[in-house]
DNA sequence: GTTTAATTCAAACGTTTGTTTAGTTTTGTG
DNA sequence: CACAAAACTAAACAAACGTTTGAATTAAAC
């Protein structure tokens, strides 16, 4: 089985999901963008939802954060502008990969549902571990945890998922992958910091 | 032609397209699930895709906040305040219709995906207004104002798209909607009014 | 070089898809 | 009641779907 033409459908099939949705790509869409037989999706995958499968599996490793959250020697607020650097970048770099993962509450298969939700329940952990030592050391403030990587994922969802909305907002071409990745990315990033600093931090008036 | 059958397919199709996504639903499922001839959604709409253009038509009026924009009685704050009031209650109490303004960016005609773009842009332009409003009286910090209103829908579609996820994070039956509307408004307007507060004020330090 | 296994392919499989047809029933009007 | 328009239906349509087949080609092993 030749892992190069395997990997090169996967890759074609993340961004016709990733722009069309799981239903509104045919095999034969994927067949055809990957230039290979049609009959060969079936061969090295068994059937479509398998090659679904597949792929989250290879994007399984998408959580590898633990070792920052390990890490004595960053404080609370490094941290925090880590995760914000490390996941911005991550999601850019992988934005049809990402739209599918929002995607899945919509899967006919629970198996597949199941596996996501798992994988964005990871990344949750997380994150959740990061502002939970924080609140412990008394440097932010006693926010609901829950709903703060609410506004942090759907932030950067938000960019991903209506990118024609944000691509007209910013006169972005729309085919122009990289002006919107570069754009967004550096926007997002400022963004956020500003935002989750100024929600985290414990304010003077409050001390008292 | 009857309107209630026509509004009764409307909001069966608009009940399924949120649930499984357009390309995820048949019309032989709407015709099954309003219970109807399959032949009566081309009788009264034409097609699939202009039955999902009169939803849209039928949701149009998403966006009826001027008034409160014009009213010169409410302080920016209080303006904050009674969009995020107005909008949460009225997301979730359309969460299907939400969910198919999500996805907007996977419909294969540009004819529907310039009309999501445009209703989304009718939403930023209010919320702007609102913000930049807040800003000229000096009230509110000189934010970026296309990111914060990308975090306020962001936060609220990240709640009506990844259901699956939150009703596992918080327990609630997948299917027990009233319990996972009810939960969540809450939730969601206490966080969406502490955070924009933290992120629009003005801190005491940056006044010197 | 021969044999065996892995890969590729065009063609066809049986379903499901959105839509249309042609005929029936119901409704409204004079 | 008569009759035309509207509403509804079962059946069929062609096209697209995911998947399988069986033969042809290539690669690997001995």
């Amino acid at each position: 089985m030749s892992a190069d033409k395997r990997d090169h459908i996967l890759m074609v099939a993340e961004k016709l999901f990733g722009e069309k949705g799981f239903d509104g790509t045919s095999v034969r869409d994927i067949a055809q963008q990957a230039q290979v037989n049609l009959a060969m999706i079936s061969y090295y995958f068994g059937s479509k939802e398998k090659l679904l499968e597949s792929l989250l599996e290879m994007r399984a490793n998408y959580t590898i954060l633990e070792a920052l959250n390990k890490d004595e020697t960053l404080s609370p607020w490094q941290k925090v502008d880590r995760v914000i650097e490390f996941y911005v970048d991550k999601i850019m770099r992988n934005l049809c990969f990402h739209n599918i993962m929002q995607q899945g509450n919509q899967a006919q298969s629970e198996e597949i549902r199941e596996y996501i939700t798992n994988i964005k329940l990871k990344n949750f952990e997380q994150l959740k571990e990061i502002i939970l030592d924080g609140q412990k050391k008394q440097i932010f403030r006693n926010v609901d945890i829950e709903m703060t990587v609410g506004s942090f994922m759907g932030t950067i969802s938000q960019i991903t998922l209506a990118r024609h909305f944000y691509s007209k907002l910013f006169a972005i071409d729309i085919n122009d992958d990289a002006a919107y990745i570069e754009t967004m990315t550096g926007k997002l990033k400022k963004h956020l910091k500003q935002l989750l600093h100024a929600h985290l931090v414990i304010r003077n008036e409050e001390l008292n």
